[in-house]
DNA sequence: ATAAAGTATTTACTATGCTCTATACTTTGT
DNA sequence: ACAAAGTATAGAGCATAGTAAATACTTTAT
């Protein structure tokens, strides 16, 4: 599929995903048959590709993070202790973030209340 | 205190804390019994916004975002019902990051499986 | 054939959230 | 008294993550 339809299916504008695909976190190819222009296409693993990179995103990791996780989930034959690290590292990340994420909807919670009893 | 000591207890930089009291965020008082300089003194209740600031940041809350609810949990006198809207939507975006934070630590256990099996 | 739409590339621009520098004044320690 | 440290203000600079504009070429539809 091309960009156009690629946008389509995830959702991105055009102008994100050629923003990624220069980053190095995906990569369309060139139909070696066609000669006359070097429209890329992309197939379902840069679908895949985008959808970790949305989540990810969401959960606040950067595109530098976010790429060294494709990387290893796509990519790496080889596999650092550094890079198991690393992820060990972002997996409390996320288990800390929760709690903050918790903390936040409860006072939000809160003010919700708040706002309702006022009305009363 | 002064901002030296806020910026201990938060663990915020001074200049951090400052921009955030530029915007609107924080308010310090300068102590009227002094004329020869305009220090601004900060409270517990500085420590407690800063608090919510650093935890709402966690969650990805723009600081425009943040300031909205520092108002209506701290200032807000009167309740607007859209305000009460914005809260309830901003709870479900939370828990639709739930998902996103469970779907990427899930990927990141499945990473670290698969470095360590690599490691056999 | 030709206009409209799609694609690629390069470059510039923007928004957010800091972070740092420069300057000037004040307070504190000795 | 005087150096060192603290404070305030204004403005510059920076990183990240886009977003948009300009240009040129290609494909598609009529």
């Amino acid at each position: 599929m091309l960009i156009n339809e690629l946008s389509k299916k995830t959702g991105l504008s055009i102008h994100t995903i050629r923003y990624y695909e220069n980053l190095g976190m995906i990569k369309g190819l060139t139909d070696e048959n066609v000669k006359s222009n070097n429209y890329k296409h992309y197939d379902g693993n840069t679908i895949e590709r985008l959808e970790i990179i949305m989540e990810a995103r969401e959960v606040g990791f950067s595109l530098a993070e976010i790429k060294k996780i494709l990387t290893s989930w796509f990519e790496s034959t080889e596999s650092k202790p550094e890079t198991l690290e690393l992820f060990q590292a972002k997996i409390k990340e996320i288990d800390n973030k929760m709690r903050y994420f918790k903390q936040t909807k409860n006072l939000l919670e809160k003010i919700c209340d708040k706002i309702q009893n006022d009305d009363l």
